[in-house]
DNA sequence: TATACTTTTGACCATTCGGTTAAACCTATT
DNA sequence: AATAGGTTTAACCGAATGGTCAAAAGTATA
């Protein structure tokens, strides 16, 4: 039946978005996939012809998933600094939930970069600097941003939200030495991110 | 002879290490580091006897490579101020000559945690605060700078140096579509972000 | 030149891996 | 109960892969 259709190809899924975070697409086997959706392998291939789709499937949902997190900024109608406290928030509760998913997403992304261009080539990036400055006009005076510097503070504040998380294998080791908690220290960050960012860009 | 000996090892060892950085552990090919080193795949072997063996030379090389850039923090003498312009300016320099190195060693490490282990295990994090209180005690008064955030504030400053080439995959799609060219984003960089840590923790 | 030793090679091996096939199994419809 | 449809499986296949081996080629020493 169709409902037990969805329940497999979920199974499926789901099996497949562990492998493959944990695994990468190269290192990522079939028959661990199988396995751990306590299916046949064959039964893979008839649901996603090939590892080359159901990577596909995987990575299209999860970058996604990754990327709609920034979208709210653009949308509400909160001012830059709480914008920026809400995202420093949201993105980075998400990456507590969803670990190691900036750093597959970083390296399959490095591995074969045409991967994400039809994913982002969408969306207006050209507009984002006239669609800040129409709903923050006042408030950019206020803080050191430029279309110019723009680039530079977006990275800026995905730098801050992400790098822990890309960098948590390393991370965690040091902060070990150091006596400190990883997951004490990115529960502390969502505050400290915000406050450094916004201490930074006011004049 | 022993001069020709050294330079067959070195060859293999420097195929080995644009395979590994390009397609990873699990994607790198032994036969493709042989054509690049223009030998046979036996002689590889021969040499360093698996492909975890190999791998973890170029691997070890590498990390330390990455993570003596570090290192002078904590050894000149230099203002706070001082050392964090050096560094910015030092190890962007280093990761525009390496630009694959980051995203190469992040990505191994989370497959692979254990293997940072021993390579930094040594060093001893433990006395950071005490080493940068005894250097900059009087000036610590002057920034946000205490033993709780230290942590946070390194975290940044490896944060914003790092990871705009750990993303160079999706920053140049980004970037390209806002007219902005990656190479001159990162030339800025070295100011931008010395600027932006230094205006940040300035009380 | 003969000998001993190291380096390099081509051919080969065992295993793993992604993918296929034909048959068995289920489930709904008549 | 018979039929037809999709779903699941065990067994299998060819190619790719890491690794081995014995012989050839090179080199130094006597």
């Amino acid at each position: 039946m169709s409902e037990n259709e969805k329940m497999t190809e979920e199974k499926i899924f789901e099996a497949a978005t562990i492998v493959f975070e944990e695994e990468g697409l190269s290192g990522a086997r079939m028959q661990s996939i199988a396995d751990r959706a306590g299916i046949n392998k064959a039964l893979l291939h008839y649901y996603f012809r090939t590892k080359d789709h159901l990577f596909e499937a995987v990575f299209t949902k999860l970058a996604k998933k990754m990327f709609m997190k920034f979208n709210p900024i653009f949308e509400n109608n909160l001012s830059l600094e709480e914008k920026i406290r809400f995202f420093f928030k949201e993105h980075i509760s998400f990456m507590q939930q969803n670990p190691k998913l900036p750093g597959f997403i970083l390296n399959e992304i490095n591995h074969n970069p045409q991967r994400i261009q039809k994913l982002i080539k969408n969306i207006e990036f050209k507009n984002l600097w006239l669609k800040i400055l129409e709903q923050h006009k006042d408030e950019l005076y206020k803080y050191n941003i430029t279309e110019e510097t723009l680039p530079q503070i977006m990275t800026t504040i995905a730098s801050l939200s992400v790098f822990p998380f890309a960098a948590k294998g390393i991370l965690e080791v040091i902060f070990e030495n150091m006596g400190v908690d990883f997951d004490k220290f990115i529960e502390l960050r969502k505050n400290f991110a915000a406050d450094f960012v916004i201490k930074a860009i006011t004049k």
